[in-house]
DNA sequence: GACCAGGTATTGC
DNA sequence: GCAATACATGGT
């Protein structure tokens, strides 16, 4: 492992506990692959690189400073603190289920990901399974993504995948996605939407905006809003979410409470990769 | 070779 | 309004 830049340690909150498998590893990106002893992807132009195994109460990390780190792992934020906020909420059967997702997704954290590519990966993961959005979004980084190094290719602008346009994204085999992909190019770049904008809006207003987009729906408004615009209480509903509801609530939706797109995530990664075994 | 995939837009009642 | 259906492609 050739590591330019010294290791950044940053300190954690009520001694969380920081799982890089967890993390990068439950759905909530397509970018991060899992080597030996780390976890690596490409953030902000650059290679970050998290060793697997990581010391209680620290995040520790290479390849930026501590400002980038610590934005994209969100250091400041307790999940110790967020835990005892979900849990209190429910009670009975309901309170056991919570208790049970928050144990096994100890040391996941919601990634704060870069806006416009959390955006057009979950236009890209509609109807699209784990591994092919993981190619897709791997495709389009290489045909239109600005290059690091060699094989290391930065997530494309709004600029060059507008550009690149229909017949460019075809051949990155996005299907039916394509013309989605470019309406949000085309609005991004016009400035119809903006993300300065959106961060200045309730979660609900920033909702409404993001769904003018032909493509974007309730569930990949939400995905947005909770892995590109930190909104913690943005639930994404999805298949599995659906069935989850089904399943021990009983209820076709729940509401999750404040910091409902973390229950949400605990949910789905007991259900998906604990109870079902998917793997991915 | 079906059936399905972290959905959404369109259509039909 | 709300339930079907088409949509591109390839993973399982």
């Amino acid at each position: 492992m050739i590591l330019t830049k010294d290791a950044v340690k940053l300190t954690l909150p009520d001694s969380d506990v920081f799982s890089p498998d967890k993390s990068f590893n439950c759905g909530q990106c397509f970018r991060f692959e899992q080597k030996a002893d780390s976890w690596q992807g490409v953030v902000k132009n650059t290679l970050l690189v998290f060793p697997k195994n990581q010391e209680k109460g620290f995040v520790t990390g290479f390849g930026a400073d501590e400002g980038v780190i610590a934005n994209f792992l969100d250091t400041k934020t307790s999940y110790t603190e967020i835990g005892k906020n979900i849990l209190s909420s429910f009670s009975g059967a309901d309170r056991e289920l919570l208790e049970k997702a928050a144990l096994v997704s100890q040391g996941m954290r919601i990634l704060r990901q870069d806006f416009w590519e959390a955006l057009i990966s979950f236009i890209i993961s509609q109807n699209n399974n784990i591994p092919r959005i993981k190619k897709n979004v791997q495709t389009i980084c290489e045909k239109f993504g600005e290059r690091i190094s060699d094989s290391l290719y930065a997530f494309p602008t709004p600029e060059a995948l507008l550009f690149a346009g229909k017949t460019g994204l075809d051949e990155c085999r996005l299907g039916f996605r394509t013309k989605y992909i470019l309406d949000a190019a085309e609005k991004i770049v016009s400035g119809e939407i903006c993300e300065e904008e959106l961060f200045e809006k309730s979660t609900e207003e920033a909702k409404q905006t993001l769904k003018t987009i032909h493509g974007v729906g309730e569930k990949v408004a939400s995905c947005v809003l909770l892995y590109g615009l930190g909104r913690h209480s943005a639930v994404p509903v999805d298949v599995w979410m659906k069935k989850i509801f089904r399943k021990y609530f009983n209820k076709d939706t729940v509401d999750l409470g404040e910091w409902g797109g973390i229950a949400q995530q605990y949910l789905f990664f007991l259900e998906r990769f604990i109870i079902e075994g998917k793997k991915v």
